[in-house]
DNA sequence: AATGCGGGGGG
DNA sequence: CCCCCAGCATT
């Protein structure tokens, strides 16, 4: 599950802290989602975390704890789609079936040197039914293991390696083209999104006002300062004024200017404008928004943005 | 079929 | 800066 859409080299060191601390089904089954979450903070997508405990927990609960090996049982599993059920179900239990990936569409596409648009269904059912001809059933885990692996290191997304490829003498991007790594072609994406926000760092004493994030969306179930857009002519000290109060229900004096804080997503930046406050006398908070000790806010799960404002902060990050 | 979902590395 | 990554769920 953490190498969905995450490269082998990043996911490698969460799955060995994970495995550390969840051994078996079991242990992965009775634990708390917080920690996981926790454990989960900075490897991105974090909704695969809670699906990858509800799988868990399902198998423990729907399968007795044995691990399914069939496409259909596997598939049914949360945060388990198409490639996953094959997968484990090729690799893990020998089934003759193809598992089909980033990787494995690409060195398809190159192989027959096909200038079609992978993220069309049609042009992925055709790399597919291709590769299924050529998969030895009685291999069909070390043939889709083989793919990912020559796609991953030597046919590369860019600037594939062919002087070192051990098929490019069957490969027809390699034979008919000046530079086979032009392939698959991909259809052009939207421009990135950027976005200016402000943000509060509100402090009692030596506690900091942080609040979870609750909304099903971006960065779900992590921990950020209250704060968001300003409106159509709005200051960014008005804003973080009224979000501030509309969140949390606070209503503070003075906003001092800290820094900024400079976030690129996939899809989007954003430009965070950090304010601190004092917290006034009345304190109230509403939930989700909680007053926080550093050694607290270490515990919980933090995105990047807000680990970054942290430092501004002063506030020591986790070593 | 299209969109949302993070963060890091490389060109 | 842009592109991509051992995809999946939702609409």
């Amino acid at each position: 599950m953490l190498l969905q859409q995450t490269r082998v080299a990043q996911a490698l060191p969460y799955y060995v802290r994970l495995l550390a601390r969840y051994p078996n089904l079991r242990s992965l089954a009775s634990s708390d989602p917080a920690e996981l979450l926790k454990l989960w903070q900075g490897a991105g997508y974090y909704a695969r975390a809670s699906r990858m405990h509800a799988a868990a927990r399902a198998i423990q609960q729907k399968h007795g704890g044995r691990f399914p090996s069939s496409v259909e049982e596997l598939e049914r599993l949360p945060g388990v789609g198409p490639y996953m059920a094959r997968a484990i179900a090729s690799l893990a239990f020998g089934a003759p079936v193809l598992a089909l990936e980033a990787n494995g569409l690409r060195v398809a596409a190159r192989l027959t040197g096909d200038r079609a648009d992978p993220a069309v269904a049609k042009v992925r059912e055709r790399l597919a039914a291709w590769l299924d001809h050529e998969l030895p059933p009685e291999a069909a885990g070390e043939y889709n293991e083989a793919l990912m692996e020559l796609g991953e290191t030597i046919c590369l997304p860019r600037s594939p390696l062919c002087g070192e490829c051990p098929i490019a003498f069957a490969c027809v991007a390699f034979r008919t083209l000046d530079d086979p790594g032009s392939l698959p072609q991909r259809a052009p994406r939207a421009s990135k999104r950027h976005e200016v926000a402000a943000i509060v760092a509100v402090r009692r004493g030596a506690r900091w006002l942080l609040q979870k994030r609750t909304e099903p969306g971006l960065l779900r179930g992590l921990w950020e300062f209250p704060g968001g857009k300003p409106q159509r002519g709005e200051t960014l000290v008005h804003a973080a004024r009224r979000e501030l109060a509309e969140e949390t229900g606070l209503r503070v004096d003075r906003l001092v200017p800290v820094g900024v804080v400079r976030h690129a997503y996939s899809h989007f930046s954003v430009e965070l404008h950090l304010f601190r406050a004092q917290a006034p006398a009345r304190h109230l908070a509403s939930y989700p928004a909680r007053w926080l000790t550093p050694e607290e806010i270490r515990k919980l799960p933090l995105p990047r943005a807000t680990e970054k404002a942290l430092s501004l902060l002063g506030v020591s990050p986790p070593e």
